[in-house]
RNA sequence: GCCGGGGUGGCGGAAUGGCAGACGCAAGGGACUUAAAAUCCCUCGGGCCUUAGGCCCGUGCGGGUUCGAGUCCCGCCCUCGGCACCA
């Protein structure tokens, strides 16, 4: 019995000596460390293509390298490992990897600051973090190991643009970027606050740059319509790309111009007010702006002002509109009157047209500006009840209604209207049926250096030319100075920057900038299936075997962005004809944010915990500290937990059982010490209960059927019901919560069991302990998997519990012995019968009524009805 | 404003339209111990009936459907998240 933990040891060969608070647990690190070392050398988790198994693959969002794991990595990898296991286990080849997103600005941030070289910094980081997933005991094919930032694996990207360009599918073009004149460098969005850069606070400005983009907006009808086929995917995922994909159905039509010039089109999806068009607007940076305009420096001037202003401000719903009369008019083509064209910053250049037609009777935006301009507004639609006329109208109405002060159409529903104008304005040719998404063309220029160069040469003769694809992969430079100053810090190396031409071999630039990140992560789920391959990207027969994706996992932040490149990129690639799928993820788990509640001090912010003293105190000011509400751990609110402590602590069994137990994983998690302690505490019972039978069990056991077992019966049928239990929860929706409770209910049933025989017994106690104990381990083995394998090893087995195939529950055990109903009397529980388990709907009824304490309540009153719900409960019904 | 989650004990959370609160945490009581820790056992939604044992109320609020509603339907309130001048 000499197998406590150290501490347990320690306190025995130290006699006399006085520990307060000296806990006695299992040998977490030993074990942990043992079985994580058994499993890389027998190669437990490597996977080949095997067509005689069914193929499982499970992935999980792979990590940015950024220094250590949080607890958001160890839920997400946890939920991966549980599944990957799981399904091993049912008998399916498993292929679960890992990688290593490992592009990205922080690495060129910490060689701003601290000197390190971003590879460096980011390959010390990985060694780092694969140490900690190691240690969690997760079941990954390590030999599938990807990492972004190696040039085996970013060739691909190049040679995936290059594809795109040939289709068309990758184009440069002007964009606007937020550009810091103090720093000399492009800004990320994230990196613009209220306008201003982030570090100097000097303003940021708008500037064109020729940018890359990916033509995603040639698959928005496509990626719109797959969702609808995406079953296993969460409902708000889908409903965050359908409004981000926004689709809107109208027509654009044709505003002639007063002076004859060429006429502007307009998007809209409410032609049944186009009677109401009032005044038109365009966006400042319409290109007929300048002819329009001549001769108007104050029309300049407005322009000037809005190039300035920050987007994100110009585009905010706050900012309040402001415009300009251009001086020209348009023809409303039905009322064929003259209208002013205007310019204002709520008219986006990028979207529709970049011009509109202006009802403010009915629409918001363009009744404000009326008001405030001074323009004409026209009612064209009127309520179902009550008449509107423009005088009293306090705000645009909106809604459907009847079509009216619309010449022919005048009397018609708007819904119906819509169509009907469409129509006319098909027929006679001044306008048409037009579909609009706000899904805009992806941006993937980034002015930095840790990411992957862009193939292209620009020559002064040829123009832009691809890299041949005999030159990829383009390498990054390694000895480039990274600071804030100049354009992309690739701009200044020489080497890189001063090619020949490829078509013509004169002198040339290579583009300077690199690719977002994004484009990394859209396609490594293919990459995972033939990492090695040197000489493609994707190995057809290997991808068609493994892909799709199972069971993709990872965190919710992700809905839009990474979910949206990497379906889009499955479908160039589909068309590349590389792949056959349509959808890279057939089941999406988005688990919830791991949070922890903050404490916050009046003077200091946010406190680490060891900031707060015993009184609920701030250490520096001593001013009471305000227990925050629970918010996403973060470094900025100090409310993190740091997975090493409590891998250190705990051990990573705890680690993973804590994280899946305390909440269903699609749920945020809060966290909880206590809650730590208890799914730790259960392991040692687990380990204790077994440990402390495991002598019993040397002895022989005898085989054991139910039908014949004249003890033990109910721990016999609870480890029945565990299996059925645990199952079904991670059949059904991966309910790892509930499945662990059930195991923790097996636990408690076997912790008041007595194994040892009465005189004269021939060891069924010990058999039947035996077969719960083993179940349990098998059961256990997703969830803490290094404890299960050292139990399973000392209950004698040879083989891994991984081996071992998943149980059955059998339907007869399961059967209860003495069926327990319940008896309604009018709804409200009154008494509960006893009976065998095969009684009939009649014997039910007959027992229900004749129950004593039933006849109580039935003193005086007729029986209307009864209800049988066979096996489950009887309800009288009276008057 | 629009869309999507979610509101159940002191807390995290369980409940295919059929026993509300599984399991865990916290709390209280007890056993073991010189003592503490650890472990084990018991109690644990609220109110009421002196007891055995029972009764009443209770899943955000108000209606409805049903023999029966935490669960389904209608109307609200609160809360979290996403989107938001998108024509």
């Amino acid at each position: 019995m000499q197998r406590l933990g150290a501490c347990a040891i320690y306190k025995r060969k130290s006699r006399g000596v006085e520990r307060i608070g000296m806990t006695r647990f299992y040998d977490f690190k030993a074990f942990e460390a043992k079985w994580q070392r058994i499993w890389e050398e027998r190669e437990a988790f490597r996977v080949m293509e095997d067509p005689a198994k069914p193929k499982y693959y499970c992935l999980e969002m792979y990590p940015y390298p950024s220094g250590k794991i949080h607890m958001g990595h160890v839920r997400n990898y946890s939920i991966g490992d549980v599944v990957a296991r799981y399904f091993r286990m049912r008998g399916c080849n498993v292929l679960h990897p890992m990688g290593w997103d490992s592009f990205g600005l922080p690495a060129e941030n910490a060689a701003i600051e601290h000197g390190v070289h971003p590879a460096a910094w980011t390959y010390d980081n990985i060694g780092y973090m694969r140490k900690q997933l190691k240690q969690m005991g997760l079941s990954y094919d390590w030999e599938r190991e990807i990492t972004s930032s190696d040039p085996d694996y970013y060739r691909w990207n190049q040679w995936f643009f290059l594809k795109m360009y040939e289709k068309g599918l990758a184009y440069k073009k002007p964009a606007f970027v937020n550009w810091c004149e103090v720093c000399q460098t492009v800004l990320a969005n994230e990196q613009v606050e209220g306008g201003r850069c982030w570090r100097d606070e000097s303003e940021v400005i708008q500037k064109e740059l020729d940018q890359w983009f990916f033509k995603i907006t040639a698959y928005a009808e496509e990626l719109l319509e797959g969702l609808d086929r995406l079953p296993g995917w969460p409902e708000r995922v889908k409903t965050m790309q359908r409004n981000w994909i926004g689709r809107s159905v109208g027509a654009e039509v044709n505003f002639p111009l007063a002076s004859g010039l060429s006429p502007i089109t307009i998007f809209t999806t409410r032609q049944d007010t186009l009677y109401g068009a009032t005044f038109m607007v365009l966006a400042p940076e319409h290109p007929l702006v300048p002819q329009l305009a001549q001769g108007r420096p104050e029309v300049q001037i407005f322009i000037e002002r809005m190039r300035t202003q920050d987007h994100l401000v110009r585009t905010a719903a706050e900012t309040e509109k402001e415009g300009i009369f251009t001086g020209a008019y348009a023809v409303n083509p039905l009322t064929e009157e003259k209208i002013p064209i205007w310019l204002a910053n709520f008219v986006l250049l990028e979207y529709g047209t970049g011009a509109i037609m202006a009802v403010p009777a009915h629409d918001q935006r363009d009744f404000e500006f009326a008001k405030k301009y001074d323009l004409p507004i026209q009612v064209v639609i009127q309520p179902e009840e009550g008449a509107l006329t423009t005088e009293d109208l306090e705000k645009a109405y909106e809604d459907e209604g009847v079509m009216v002060n619309s010449g022919p159409f005048t009397g018609l529903p708007s819904l119906q209207g819509r169509e009907t104008v469409v129509q006319y304005l098909e027929e006679r040719g001044i306008g048409k049926r037009a579909v609009n998404y706000r899904l805009r063309d992806w941006g993937i220029s980034r002015q930095r250096y840790w990411g992957t160069p862009i193939p292209i040469i620009s020559c002064d003769r040829c123009g832009t030319v691809p890299v041949p694809y005999t030159d990829l992969p383009v390498l990054l430079p390694q000895d480039v100075e990274i600071t804030m100053k100049g354009r992309s810090p690739l701009a200044r190396v020489e080497r890189f920057v001063n090619v020949s031409c490829p078509t013509c071999q004169g002198a040339a630039r290579r583009e300077t900038d690199t690719m977002d990140t994004f484009v990394d992560s859209s396609w490594y789920f293919l990459r995972f299936c033939n990492p090695e391959a040197q000489d493609r990207a994707v190995e057809k027969s290997k991808v068609a075997y493994w892909m799709p994706v199972d069971q993709y996992i990872g965190g919710i932040e992700h809905a839009v962005l990474h979910l949206l490149y990497a379906r889009f990129f499955t479908k160039v690639i589909r068309d590349l004809g590389l792949i056959v799928h349509d959808e890279p993820f057939v089941n999406l788990l988005t688990q919830g944010m791991v949070c922890k509640e903050t404490s916050r001090c009046p003077t200091h912010g946010y406190r680490f915990p060891q900031e707060v003293n015993a009184q609920g105190r701030c250490t520096e000011c001593d001013r009471p500290v305000e227990v925050g509400r629970t918010e996403k751990m973060s470094k900025s609110r100090r409310n993190v937990v740091d997975p090493d402590d409590l891998l250190n602590r705990y051990g990573a069994d705890t680690a993973r059982l804590f994280s899946l137990f305390a909440a269903p994983p699609e749920k945020d998690l809060e966290w909880s010490d206590k809650g730590v302690e208890g799914a730790f505490r259960f392991l040692n019972r687990v380990y204790r209960l077994v440990d402390g039978w495991t002598e019993e069990f040397s002895h022989p056991v005898p085989a054991i059927s139910f039908a014949d077992l004249t003890v033990g019966r109910a721990v016999y049928q609870k480890a029945h019901l565990t299996i059925m239990k645990v199952t079904e929860d991670l059949d059904r929706d991966f309910h790892f919560n509930t499945a662990i409770a059930a195991l923790m209910e097996l636990v408690n049933v076997l912790g008041q069991f007595d194994l040892h025989d009465e005189p004269g017994g021939h060891g069924e106690r010990r058999a039947v302990a035996r077969f719960a104990v083993e179940t349990l381990i098998i059961l256990l083995g997703p969830f803490a998997p290094h404890l299960a394998e050292e139990l399973w090893q000392r209950l004698g087995n040879p083989r891994s519990v991984f081996e071992e195939p998943w149980p059955m529950h059998d339907v007869e055990v399961v059967q209860r012995e003495v069926l327990v109903v319940v008896v309604q009397v009018n709804g409200k529980l009154r008494s509960r019968i006893s009976l065998p388990p095969h009684a009939g709907e009649e014997e039910l009824r007959r027992a229900a009524l004749h129950d004593s304490r039933v006849q109580t309540w039935l003193q005086g009153r007729q029986v209307k009805r009864v209800v049988v719900v066979p096996k489950k409960l009887v309800n009288i019904v009276t008057d």
